[in-house]
DNA sequence: TGAATTCCTACTAATTTTGTAGTAAAATAC
DNA sequence: GTATTTTACTACAAAATTAGTAGGAATTCA
């Protein structure tokens, strides 16, 4: 039961480049170096989170990323579906198993996937660099 | 964010063993039969149930298992947590991670965790059985 | 032109998950 | 008391996923 690092780190470029000023450009370099996390790797979290359309990239010297949207516009839900593929808890909820309807185990993990979506769904990045994550 | 194997298959014979009967003793056998899977794997997810006192073992021909408990006895967090090792989404709150002070994204895993663990806190093996998964 | 940066593809290493194999120990049935 | 069925234990192995590297092409700025 893990968010992995891609989850994690996607987060932490997004908190990073919020932290930053919204409209500054930030390069990987800066990010990676902040957060002491290999820059290699980072580039490949990016770029899913650019093909997303959640960092807006400017290439070339001087260039990085900055963030799309505000950080209220970004809920914490999404961008670890996007990150982690899927918030759900047995492979069988994603890929329509075809047993779904004969097996007993599989409102409970329906129902936890729900709880954990209602839960990350009230959260906004801005809340996140607010602190102010709701109990 | 997976719930693995270990887990699901661990439910699995609970589920098995409660519903052969309460006092019934089931062997790994026949529960690898029904719910097809290696019975040798099986047996090494029982290990963990037995050593935590979730099933009682009898040894020897017409051995087996039988819940230790009545199902309504056995809450799901704690079962998952005895099989998945964590419910923890994250491993810096398991193991004390030393920047925890000044972590921004904290509150966001601890709060994760804590949602996960009250929806499943209320959920016993007995609800599974019944159908009565609480939404 | 040179330097800094994103973009792209492919590869590799490490870790975890998911098993398998083989054998010992216990209990029962005959 | 022997054969059979079953759990208990230890070690190993295969497969899958996660995490990270390497190298270079394309782009932009100075």
């Amino acid at each position: 039961m893990n968010i992995t690092t891609k989850g994690r780190y996607a987060l932490k470029i997004m908190i990073d480049l919020a932290q930053q000023g919204e409209d500054q450009v930030v390069s990987l370099k800066a990010i990676a170096q902040r957060q002491d996390i290999s820059m290699k790797y980072l580039e490949a979290i990016a770029a899913i989170l650019h093909k997303a359309d959640y960092i807006t990239s400017i290439r070339g010297k001087n260039g990085g990323y900055r963030l799309s949207r505000k950080p209220k516009d970004y809920v914490l839900s999404e961008l670890l579906r996007l990150t982690e593929g899927s918030l759900a808890p047995v492979s069988c909820l994603e890929s329509g198993c075809p047993n779904a309807e004969g097996c007993i185990t599989q409102p409970l993990w329906a129902g936890l996937e729900r709880h954990m979506d209602e839960y990350l769904s009230k959260i906004t990045l801005q809340d996140v660099l607010d602190g102010t994550v709701p109990g």
